[in-house]
DNA sequence: GAGACAATTGTAAGCGCTTACACGCCTCGT
DNA sequence: ACGAGGCGTGTAAGCGCTTACAATTGTCTC
């Protein structure tokens, strides 16, 4: 039998009305109630019942975060981020995780469920057109991450823009042939990366050669964004040219993908960097030991960054959505041929 | 003005006790109202509201995961393994990670708040005895994962036999002089893992040399099982003996130590496996990419199996606990000699 | 000393849902 | 034809908390 404000207030000798008052900070209380009450309070241990508090306030203290469980590690950092900012503040973080992609609808609308939580984080969340607007119409607040769509919040990286930085850079190393690793079509991010490949070949009047370009194969339970995808996709890439065909670097459009072709490159003997050099994109923690050069994007921040404006918008429900872009920074290490530093 | 069961009562002409039946596949309902609530309240498009329904069911379809780490990798797939439980039942999970140690009580102590959660899922939790007991002795039905306790259910792996297998893996491989990495002093699972390696360095009559367990400095903000840690503890390692007296094998307490571990033993020009072989414990993914041997832990099966126990709990409260121990696995890689896999 | 007013506290109406209990009606069995 | 028993439904009492409004008391002012 959990003690409620009912028993505090018979052993205090008050009413439900002034112990609620007092438990919730309320100016117009005396003194002497006030702490006749805190003192039976903690006497008794009690604890508000969350739900009921939920029910009657009309807000939950949570928000929810949607995840597909892609690239573990980005995710990781972005939830840590968010934790951060959360750590703190009075929410608690629900998260909506699905193992494939094709379960992540069904996580979002058990996410959206009425009173289950104050807000949405969506993390590289894939939007139908329908589920978008419905987001954007609702009242629920919403802030998407790696992700955007106009009319509500995100905090995005500028993809395209590091696709072209990781390209140039190999270009500027003096690479010709530049392969590019790519997980499943489809996911919005990657393409930006694509394009951004495109933009830097055709700025540096370089041909682009279709075989060099490999997207992983799409296993189902994965998505692309595995070490594994990496590793199968450079096989694919090395098996479809040979000789002089063949890259002497790879652009990776994740670090993941990166560690996993580094690997198939080291398994047919091709030296890193000396044979090959590789740009990934993300900069994850393996990164750093792997003497990956990548794009970084700073996933804690943009969760907390996210997070952030999510709690702002719990404040002001109707100011005009912020779209925030980060911009990919190029981190230098030994995959194009500098001896870097242990982060 | 979101719909209620008012709003389907009044436009399906029945009282609010029947659209609750309904919508609760109550068997004492007649068809034909039965299809009229239905279809009002898809037409209405109703949706429950959370809160309302936990303060009546006095129960939240929400389990609670305290982790003192979110960045970790151990920590992501043993909640994978809880996703993977929880998905298709209907629990949501609340994530309560703090970024340091010091943190985690205070996060225990919001994920117990009643009326939050239904259960508590704590994953290499450090309970204090009085925590422990509170919660033995509460009514919250509560699983841990990597830690016990008398009297709660749990799961875990036999971290002192897996200790013992890993030194004696190298000792059958002929090394003599043995390096242990460990995290901070304190976490219980790495006490373990060095009782282990005391097991089997005794078992085969080798002395023990202390200057080559070496302990990871506490950075406060991280916690010993980081890559980093793992990297300085190397060097200290390193550091303290130099020529002959130098170890010929480490085994560090987790993956993340051994692959910082690697490192810089590669940067100080000791290769693996000829200068130096090393065994990790975890059997983390990036492992199989490092050609790491490690003794695997079942992460996501743990996670899943603790999930389970939660919620056969929930059917008998009453029943008595169960610990569940699991044997960790020796998985042999490049680093003890074998060309391995890529899993 | 009466009325005005402020400071405290209590009363009660929700929040949206579940569910015990009661009620009316229909079908049987005798 | 009448009571028993089932069925389908409604009434209303919560679940534990917040909060508008009313009530009480005491203080001041003139």
């Amino acid at each position: 039998m959990p003690v409620t404000i009912y028993d505090i207030a018979e052993s205090a000798e008050v009413s439900i009305a002034t112990v609620s008052r007092v438990l919730n900070r309320h100016p117009r209380v005396s003194d002497t109630t006030r702490r006749r009450v805190f003192e039976v309070a903690s006497r008794l241990g009690y604890e508000p019942h969350a739900s009921a508090q939920s029910l009657a306030r009309k807000n939950t203290q949570l928000i929810s975060a949607v995840v597909p469980m892609m690239t573990s590690a980005f995710f990781m950092e972005v939830l840590r981020g968010v934790q951060d900012r959360l750590d703190g503040s009075d929410y608690d973080l629900l998260v909506y995780a699905s193992r494939t992609m094709d379960r992540v609808d069904g996580q979002l609308a058990r996410a959206v469920q009425r009173g289950r939580s104050d807000g949405l984080l969506l993390v590289s969340t894939p939007l139908s057109e329908d589920r978008a607007d419905a987001l954007a119409s609702s009242d629920q607040p919403v802030v998407l991450v790696d992700a955007s769509h106009p009319g509500l919040d995100s905090v995005t990286v500028d993809n395209r823009r590091g696709g072209a930085t990781a390209t140039q850079h190999l270009i500027e190393r003096g690479h010709r042939r530049i392969g590019l690793l790519l997980p499943v079509e489809g996911s919005g991010p990657a393409c930006q990366r694509r394009l951004g490949y495109l933009d830097a070949m055709e700025a540096a009047g370089l041909p682009v050669d279709e075989r060099l370009i490999v997207t992983a194969d799409w296993d189902h339970d994965h998505h692309g964004y595995t070490r594994f995808a990496g590793y199968r996709a450079m096989q694919t890439l090395l098996s479809r040219v040979s000789g002089d065909e063949r890259p002497s670097a790879v652009f990776a459009a994740a670090d993941v993908m990166a560690l996993g072709a580094l690997r198939a490159a080291r398994e047919v003997g091709m030296a890193t960097p000396d044979a090959l050099e590789v740009v990934g994109f993300d900069d994850i923690e393996p990164s750093a030991y792997a003497g990956l050069t990548t794009l970084r994007q700073p996933m804690a921040a943009m969760g907390r960054l996210a997070t952030e404006l999510l709690l702002r918008r719990f404040e002001s429900p109707d100011a005009p959505p912020r779209q925030v872009v980060f911009a990919p920074e190029l981190i230098v290490r030994e995959t194009t041929g500098t001896v870097g530093e242990v982060a």
